[in-house]
DNA sequence: TCTATTCCCGTACTACGTACGAGAATAGAG
DNA sequence: CTCTATTCTCGTACGTAGTACGGGAATAGA
């Protein structure tokens, strides 16, 4: 049996994952931990994309052979979760909420597309279900306590944070993709050509309208703060 | 050269990919076609999600040889660009704007969601920036013909549609990724026993206390609705 | 009929995730 | 100290990806 607590032909669950520390107090002592591997993992996707996180390379930055990161996590999917979670961390807030849960909201989301931002490749990750791990759970801890002085009941506070994630999620993914185009001016003069070709030809009058307005630049920032508001500040009011 | 326009040593640019029809009257006929193709790779991502799409089995799917798709679509990631255009022939929407902008852009919403819920695999295939197909600009053109009546400018009205559809993206995915836990008995227990756990410790106060609700059960079509409304009942009012 | 062009696709290369199992290190039992 | 059970390490190897290469087949105009 290997240092996670991995047994049956099932998936991992949760509680082999999170809970139960290690007991094993014999046999040769772990090279490595999980944390090392899991920080590595990240700095790589940081650096350079989740394309780059793969087994053989993460093994390499750490040290140890490809097949030894096996012992820490039993696939590269469980490695994503706990990569996941290792930079949730970053988003534990100690400041006890205002009580106006509407700004601390707006607080704690401007805090989640930061922290999205600093990690290009979470929105991917988040993609597909993942079980909340330790930080995770404090960081929703933390967002329960900020709406505690609403009048929503617990049902529609779990609803609001993960509604809440999903929206930076999506704003966020879009802000990425975006400035992965603009950063190639190749590409972006492509794309403009493209498109200007599309509105001169005169099948689509309203985008040929909406290209020759001046196009100032609109910051993804205010954009991000003027829908956030919207979102809101309408919530507890029906 | 090959069927798309594809020469440099760049990848392909939207002109090559959308622009200019085929001109090659000579030579062998194709046995196959991009439609076809992207037919095949569609239906696959659909029934069986978009890690079955493989070039291997999409050929296989359409009778060819695995190397001729690359007659068609210059890589993997060109025949995605292509299968998120081909579905999003689906949206095509012939009434006209109603004048109710508001209400026209609820509506839109909505099939994008009922969309995404039929093509589970789109939000991860819109993660990365993909250039607009014809019918994507049909869509396009279609919304901003909704938001006429609005007193958005033309950068504004391109900046409602890209949020919009970035918040839509976002509340399906996690929709999809709820309802794949949801679809296994076994998952849901083990995630139910852990955060029970969890609460259960006194780690977890504001948490333990939500999960203690009743828990009534929240239907996802009518908390998208929720929020959607929070979303464009603010949008023109500041 | 010849030739230029276009498409078809078998072979093969690299890179991935990871199963398997042999060997090394360690802790407790005798 | 020695023996043994346990735990971790990692070389090798298998199956499956995407796709570069290039020879052969089909077609259109000369």
């Amino acid at each position: 049996m290997s240092r996670d607590g991995r047994s049956g032909t099932e998936g991992v669950g949760p509680e082999e994952l999170w809970l139960r520390p290690g007991e094993p107090r014999r046999g040769r002592r772990p090279s490595f931990s999980r944390e090392a591997i899991t920080a590595a993992a990240v700095a790589l996707a940081d650096a350079q994309g989740l394309e780059v996180v793969t087994m053989r390379r993460v093994a390499a930055e750490v040290g140890a052979g490809v097949m030894s990161l096996y012992s820490y996590a039993p696939d590269k999917d469980t490695l994503l979760e706990l990569m996941v979670d290792h930079v949730t961390g970053e988003l534990a807030v100690t400041d006890p909420p205002s009580g106006d849960w509407r700004a601390d909201l707006k607080t704690v989301a401007r805090l989640q597309r930061a922290h999205m931002l600093r990690h290009p490749w979470l929105p991917a990750a988040l993609l597909t279900h993942r079980v909340p791990g330790p930080n995770t759970l404090a960081f929703l801890e933390h967002v329960l306590a900020v709406l505690r002085p609403s009048r929503l009941d617990g049902a529609a506070k779990l609803e609001v944070f993960a509604q809440l994630t999903a929206f930076v999620t999506g704003h966020v993914s879009h802000e990425i993709a975006q400035a992965a185009v603009s950063r190639s001016p190749e590409r972006t003069a492509a794309e403009a050509r493209y498109l200007a070709a599309v509105a001169a030809d005169g099948s689509h009058p309203q985008l040929a309208e909406a290209l020759s307005a001046p196009r100032r630049p609109l910051s993804p920032d205010a954009t991000f703060t003027r829908f956030l508001n919207r979102l809101i500040d309408g919530l507890d009011t029906d």
